[in-house]
RNA sequence: GGCCUGGUAGUUCAGUUGGUUAGAACGCUAGCCUGUCACGCUAGAGGUCGUGGGUUCGAGCCCCAUUCAGGUCGCCA
């Protein structure tokens, strides 16, 4: 038998209770039974904390007894008076008073669960996944979410006090063949035809600045079907927003005014800015990547120049095919990187397209070397000084083309930088920009976009749009945060035909033109103000600002590496019937 | 699709060179205990060692396959 709240009214949430002598009602889940015989005390805990309840035998046996049938996690209500407590607990809020139980109500009862809801885990997390509504149960989780509530709110106030308006976008819409694979739904009423569920809203927002909403916000829902990791779901959630009459540096003003808002609103913490912006050809050469961690240095250095008539045919080699030779320095860990830890760096390189890596350990008085027999001590002595190195230092250096060795070096920073645990905990934020237009798709032999075909390149490289693609620099810009893709933009073509020669160099027919976004250049024909925005990946904001390592952990729901969501177990077969209203039938996949 | 790592009580883990009845902690069950707060004490239940095959007198341990999960590369305009 359970009992009901009937002539119970909540007062106070458990975390909230501290004014003694106060009656109030509480509710909760039970997290701990300490039962000393003829004293009882349970800690009840809502979203907002703990509190404990008291129950002391000599003042009324059948609250006692009922309070010593309790189990962990039963849901109770109780009544009662706000005591001191005579003991201290410093590790919650509510830790210097307790509840005299009056009235007890029993809820729920609980089967024991198949783990402990406690604040720090080390249950192996498919487990969790799996009753991931207990796992919600644990503070560190209800935490992330709460905060993961707070960016969104904080998005809203800021861009709606701006002018922006909320608009919803079509979850079903038009595949369009180009990028990320499409989720498909199948058309019931148009056999063989399908929907798609957005990779993001790109296409209507810009129509929606075409009907001249001017300044557009939505947290959109976004979809692709492609392969998990850390930081990327199958659904995700972007703060995704459009703005008229605006060039480059309006949208990185306004998003600033965000940035700065939202950390002074939810983490009170001053972000100054301007963000420092850099660009895309500065980001790869110094970190090997175009989302670089500038929370610290070690940036990559061309030794090339240094080593081009050694005699070590590794280096001279790949100078001579056009690549490069970098290095990077790893201050005074001559005594974490040994040769067996060295080693294993050198097979996670290879893991990534090195050939090998080369370094200099300088741990005695004269410096060790992996290609000391190729190369005199002079050579030597000029590398290290150029890096300005020091005794206590290693440097690892890896030669090839310059495709391999930035971004290999890029990689091997950021490993080396996590083992030495020097990577300071605050948030660096960066405007990547001056993306290059194009690049060279090998499959295709083509020019692509590198980030989309409706970006405006910039005003001094339009002119090379025909005669020199490589050189188009385009209006977008990224925004890093510790090294995470935070957001991405551009400014979007308004010129009719502009839009038409990009396709051209694109090598897009007129057909593959009409059939993928004919509507929306059909649209660009009828006026259109100058617009742009970008979309800021809220899941990751939250992964960072709640200092997780996974989207998982700042996701109420999440999936798992293989797309699949352990808990519903979706996704799931249908019945024959369903499919044949589709005109669907499956032909499973061969082998 | 490739590569790497892992799977042993409900949970987290240990398990020697392949050798008796697979252990610990927490949790759970029962009992005792008036100030605990990781309460304490006593006793108890709980295992197809992911699954299938192989080697062996003998497999948690060795081999093969498979499955599940994680990481990573490809992929992600």
């Amino acid at each position: 038998m359970i009992d009901n709240m009937n002539g119970l009214k909540r007062t106070h949430y458990c975390g909230d209770v501290t004014e003694i002598g106060k009656e109030v009602v509480v509710g909760g889940f039970v997290q701990k039974i300490r039962d000393l015989g003829n004293l009882i005390f349970i800690d009840l805990r809502d979203k907002t904390g703990i509190v404990q309840l008291a129950f002391n035998d000599k003042t009324d046996r059948a609250i006692f007894e009922k309070a010593s049938s309790c189990k962990s996690e039963y849901v109770l209500m109780a009544k009662g008076v706000v005591a001191k407590r005579a003991g201290v607990n410093t590790e919650i809020k509510t830790g210097e008073v307790e509840i005299f139980v009056s009235d007890l109500r029993i809820l729920s009862k609980a089967h024991t669960t198949p783990f402990e809801i406690q604040n720090e885990t080390k249950v192996n997390e498919e487990l969790r996944l799996k009753y991931r509504y207990l796992d919600l149960r644990r503070q560190t989780l209800q935490q992330n979410l709460i905060m993961r509530h707070k960016i969104a709110k904080a998005a809203r106030d800021y861009y709606f006090a701006n002018d922006f308006i909320e608009i919803e976008t079509p979850m079903m819409m038009k595949s369009t063949p180009e990028g990320a694979r499409d989720y498909l739904i199948p058309s019931r009423i148009h056999n063989g035809k399908f929907y798609a569920l957005p990779q993001s809203p790109q296409i209507y927002k810009q129509l929606l600045m075409i009907s001249g909403f001017d300044r557009y916000i939505q947290l959109a829902r976004c979809f692709r079907d492609e392969d998990l990791r850390a930081d990327r779901q199958p659904e995700f959630t972007q703060i995704d927003l459009e703005m008229s009459f605006v060039d480059v540096d309006d949208i990185l003003e306004m998003t600033e005014g965000f940035i700065s808002y939202l950390f002074k609103n939810v983490l009170d913490i001053e972000i100054p800015i301007p963000l420092p912006r850099m660009t895309y050809k500065d980001a790869i050469e110094r970190y090997g990547t175009d989302k670089p961690d500038t929370r610290f240095s070690m940036e990559i250095k061309n030794i090339s120049h240094l080593v081009k008539d050694c005699g070590f045919g590794v280096f001279t080699n790949a100078i001579k095919d056009g690549g490069s030779v970098r290095a990077i320095v790893a201050e005074n860990s001559a005594n974490v990187f040994t040769r067996k830890e060295i080693d294993k760096l050198t097979e996670m390189v290879r893991g990534i397209g090195a050939k090998g890596l080369a370094y200099v350990r300088w741990v005695d008085e004269k410096p060790t070397c992996s290609f000391s027999k190729f190369m005199s001590e002079d050579e030597l002595n000029n590398i290290l000084t150029e890096l300005n190195c020091k005794q206590g230092d290693v440097v690892f250096i890896v030669a090839d083309k310059n495709s391999v060795t930035l971004p290999v070096l890029g990689a091997l920073r950021l490993t080396v930088a996590k083992q030495l645990d020097i990577i300071p905990n605050t948030f660096k934020f960066l405007w990547v920009v001056d993306f290059p237009f194009f690049e060279w798709d090998e499959e295709s032999s083509t020019w692509v976009a590198m980030h989309h075909p409706f970006t405006m390149p910039t005003d001094d490289t339009i002119q090379y749009l025909e005669s020199d693609p490589e050189k188009v620099v385009a209006k977008a810009y990224d925004l890093v945060l510790n090294g995470t893709e935070l957001s991405s933009g551009s400014i979007r073509i308004t010129d009719y035909e502009l839009q038409q020669k990009m396709f051209q160099v694109l090598g897009l027919t007129d057909e593959e033109i009409q059939a993928k976004f004919g509507f929306l250049v059909e649209a660009y024909k009828y006026g259109a103000p100058p617009h742009g925005g970008l979309g800021i990946g809220l899941d990751r904001l939250a992964m960072v600002m709640c200092n997780a390592e996974s989207l998982r952990d700042v996701t109420a729901f999440p999936k798992v590496q293989n797309a699949s969501e352990l808990m519903s177990e979706c996704p799931s077969y249908v019945d024959k019937a369903s499919l044949d209203i589709l005109g669907i039938s499956i032909n499973p996949k061969s082998k």
